[in-house]
RNA sequence: GGGGGUGUAGCUCAGUGGUUAGAGCGCCGGCCUGUCACGCCGGAGGUCGCGGGUUCAAGUCCCGUCAUCCUCGCCA
């Protein structure tokens, strides 16, 4: 079959090729028939131009929106009354000579040339026609985007001698983790392969291998329960070096995510400010300060502890709070003076969904007759409602200043155990700063959280579980405490975080066998167990392993932070809902049933 | 696994227990030579997610169920 090949792009006309004659290959975007004359809005991949059709010549009839075009025209400018502002191409126009239909087009489940509208349409039905929904601009631009960047950071890492190598999707289940997605053996029933829950053994057996340096913008797939980020097979950017420290990869990432995410800002014209050197902090600063592992730090807003403050105080609440072992830290709400009682009624509630038994406040008025019941301090400031007049001068005055308070605030306190204390002031810090703006939706601010403890108790399996996983590295001058206090015990395991979420995880490994035993051992995992599990990657490491280490950046989480979306599907080009069903593709789907026989299974 | 929201025309949504369930857009037909959210006239189009119940009467109330979106748990 032939057909009339384009000369020209849509998107690419300009006053210059007035007078041309081109062919042009398209969709029809949008069709205004006026009777005596037609206009269409052709479509590509480069963008839109408007082609004038007469009627008295050829028949417009058989176009509809969205169909497959192949147009033989001349371009022409147009009057100065009909030119279009709005469009790039809207000097010009194609004066339609000939046009073929390639592709004819069913009325459309949705409005596909109509962004506005698109915005509201089911989501369900935008994936189950996802090749219309990402015929839009917008979607096309997603993509870009997402291709630019993963050449961008193809390029980078070649630059640096790295090796780009493929792992198998057909390995073995570790059942630590997420759940794995299975693949029955067909040889030996009752056997299966596990989908990688990401390549780390493999790529961990390449730098015993010599590789050196690997990376893999590879598929990881997890079978957990979904939400608005995360999808059960998803990509990341993985990369494994040999003989280096934690520094080198930290610099590594850095460089990478700076460059990559600079370059692409200024390419695709982004609404964003150029990003900086990404901030570091440990664990433990990063818990104290803004109670969780990945904080937002496009805003100030610190936790403040006054449990020092108010151990003896006459407000039952806190006294009694510190003497049963809880802290008293709190958050100061920038001009939160103007909720009502009502409004902070609902901000207790917000707090008790995360788990708070409660929130104490108080008001910080901004002079003496501004609101009932205000108490002045003798550092001119005033406070008023809440739990302020059940605590003394001295304490009022000692939590502004912990607070760092200013006129107008509300100072919201969480009184309970640390660690679900900083849960709950994590929530309640994201919270304020949403309510009050403080979110900069041109700023990302990347940045590093260190020291990760390396194990963590479970109090249900009553052991120690691994933070990252079990063959991250403890740090060398903590190790004396591994069988003593491991909780004690740092890693050399990182984060990297970005506006509030994890972008990048990794660690140093274990590379001596004496270590990994004494890891395995704090883990209660026995030998037999190690060897059913990891002996293939524990016989390697007896060959000559190198001094080790990676990280693994999201890449669909990375062009989240790019355009500011919040779903997970917009920045991929076939998701599943929210079920992990793919309503295109209706899978999963019943299998033949030769097929169960074929694999020796049968449903219990 | 838990919680919340949504489910009515192709799409987005209205719809007080009571007549033949509506609107905008889209679709189909007609008119229209400068539109770019074209305009005007006419028309077709409904398993009110599904199943049960209450009622003289259910899109509307109740119970169950399914799907979807968000969320808590979960995600080494």
């Amino acid at each position: 079959m032939s057909f009339s090949q384009r000369t020209r792009l849509c998107g690419d006309l300009r006053a210059e090729h007035a007078g041309q004659e081109v062919v042009l290959n398209g969709w029809a975007h949008k069709i205004r028939d006026l009777g005596g004359l037609t206009f269409v809005d052709l479509r590509d991949r480069s963008g839109i131009v408007q082609m004038v059709i007469d009627p008295a010549k050829l028949d417009p009839k058989e176009i509809r929106s969205e169909c497959c075009l192949a147009v033989r025209g001349k371009v022409a400018l147009r009057s100065e009354e009909t030119r279009n502002a709005k469009m790039s191409t809207g000097d010009i126009e194609i004066v339609v000579d000939a046009f073929d239909i390639l592709g004819p087009a069913k009325p459309l489940p949705f409005p596909v040339s109509d962004e506005d509208q698109m915005r509201s349409v089911n989501e369900e039905l935008r994936v189950k026609y996802r090749y219309l929904d990402l015929r839009r601009p917008s979607m096309h631009r997603k993509l870009a985007l997402r291709s630019a960047a993963v050449t961008k950071m193809r390029r980078y890492l070649d630059e640096r001698g790295f090796y780009e190598i493929e792992t198998p999707i057909f390995t073995k289940s570790t059942p630590e983790g997420a759940r794995d997605y299975l693949v029955p053996y067909r040889l030996e029933p009752g056997k299966f392969y596990a989908l990688p829950q990401s390549p780390q053994q493999y790529k961990q057996i390449l730098m015993v291998a010599g590789m050196e340096r690997y990376y893999q913008i590879a598929r990881c797939f997890r079978d957990e329960a979904q939400r608005a980020d995360r999808q059960p097979e998803f990509t990341q950017l993985d990369m494994e070096m040999s003989f280096v420290t934690q520094e080198d990869v930290l610099q590594l990432i850095e460089g990478l995510g700076v460059t990559v995410t600079n370059e692409l800002i200024a390419e695709f014209g982004m609404d964003l400010e150029p990003i900086e050197p990404f901030f570091r902090l440990t664990y433990d600063e990063s818990m104290a300060r803004y109670g969780c592992d990945k904080p937002d730090l496009r805003f100030g807003l610190e936790i403040f502890e006054i449990t020092d403050h108010v151990r003896e105080s006459g407000f039952g609440v806190f006294k009694n709070a510190v003497e049963a072992g809880s802290r008293i830290r709190g958050l100061r709400y920038p001009g939160g003076s103007i909720l009502s009682r009502k409004d902070v009624s609902g901000l207790e509630d917000f707090c008790k969904e995360y788990g708070a038994k409660g929130m104490a406040s108080f008001y910080v008025a901004k002079s003496a007759d501004d609101g009932e019941g205000v108490i002045s301090l003798p550092n001119g400031m005033f406070v008023r409602g809440g739990c302020s007049k059940f605590l003394s001068e001295s304490e009022l005055l000692s939590i502004l200043s912990e607070a760092k308070s200013e006129p107008g605030d509300l100072l919201c306190f969480i009184a309970d155990e640390y660690a679900a204390g900083n849960n709950v002031l994590y929530r309640l810090r994201n919270e304020i700063g949403s309510r009050c703006g403080l979110r900069d939706p041109r700023k990302l601010k990347f940045g590093f959280v260190l020291d990760f403890p390396l194990v963590e108790w479970n109090p249900e399996g009553g052991r120690w579980d691994s933070v990252h996983h079990p063959f991250t590295a403890p740090k060398a001058e903590d190790l004396q405490y591994l069988e003593t206090d491991p909780g004690k015990v740092r890693a050399d395991c990182y984060d990297v975080v970005c506006n509030g979420a994890e972008w990048a995880s990794g660690s140093i490994r274990i590379n001596r066998p004496d270590v990994q035993a004494r890891i395995f051992h704090l883990l209660g995992i026995d030998e037999a167990t190690q060897q059913a599990r990891f002996g293939h990657i524990l016989e390697a490491f007896q060959y000559g392993a190198p001094p080790h280490g990676g990280i693994a950046p999201g890449i669909d989480r990375y062009i989240m932070f790019l355009l500011g979306e919040d779903n997970i599907r917009e920045v991929m080009a076939f998701p599943k809902v929210g079920s992990g069903y793919d309503p295109f593709m209706d899978a999963p789907s019943p299998i033949d049933p030769m097929q169960w026989a074929e694999l020796g299974l049968r449903l219990s």
